[in-house]
DNA sequence: AGTAAGGAAGGGG
DNA sequence: CCCCTTCCTTACT
C-alpha cells in the first residue's frame, strides 16, 4: 500500500499520541488551508505539554493577537487534527474546561475526561493552577 | 472586493 | 450574571 507523505505524517502523529509522546509540529498537510494566524495558533497549541493546559486568551497573546481569544476559539473549533493538535488542552480563563465539539454547555464531559486521563488535576470543577502552562 | 454576522472568550459593571 | 468589546473567518452581495 502506497500512501502520501502527508498521510504517513498524520499516522506517525497518531502513533506518537498512542505511545503518549506527542509531536513537535502539526503535519504540513493539516495547515495547507490555514492562514498565518491559524498556523501560529496550531504551532503553539501543539507545544502544550500533556497534563497541562493553557487558555484561549494566553494563546491569543503569544501568537501576537492580544484580545483575539474568541478567534482562537474559532481556530480550535475548526481544528483539522483533533488530538494531534491538542485543542482539548485549551480552556477558559476561569479554568473551567469550556466547550468542545458539539458539547457547548461550557462543561464538556469529553474534554474534562481527556484532560483527567492526561493527568490534569481538578479542584471543584476547575483545573488546578499547577496544571496551567504558560506558552511564554 | 466590500460587508455583515457570529464564535470552543474575556473583562467590566 | 449580563453586556460590550475584540479579532478573525465565513457567507453573501
Amino acid at each position: 500500500m502506497t500512501r502520501s507523505s502527508g498521510e504517513s505524517e498524520v499516522i506517525e502523529g497518531l502513533h506518537r499520541i498512542y505511545a503518549g509522546i506527542g509531536v513537535n509540529h502539526p503535519p504540513e498537510v493539516a495547515l495547507m488551508a490555514a492562514s498565518e494566524f491559524l498556523r501560529r495558533v496550531y504551532e503553539t497549541a501543539i507545544r502544550i505539554p500533556k497534563g497541562k493546559v493553557t487558555t484561549y486568551g494566553r494563546l491569543a497573546k503569544v501568537v501576537g493577537s492580544k484580545g483575539a481569544s474568541r478567534a482562537v476559539g474559532n481556530a480550535m473549533a475548526r481544528n483539522p487534527l483533533p488530538l494531534v493538535i491538542p485543542c482539548h488542552r485549551v480552556v477558559r480563563s476561569t479554568l473551567q474546561v469550556g466547550n468542545y465539539g458539539r458539547e457547548r454547555n461550557g462543561r464538556s464531559r469529553t474534554k474534562r475526561e481527556l484532560l483527567m486521563r492526561e493527568g490534569v488535576q481538578f479542584d471543584r470543577g476547575r483545573i488546578s493552577q499547577s496544571c496551567v502552562w504558560d506558552p511564554f
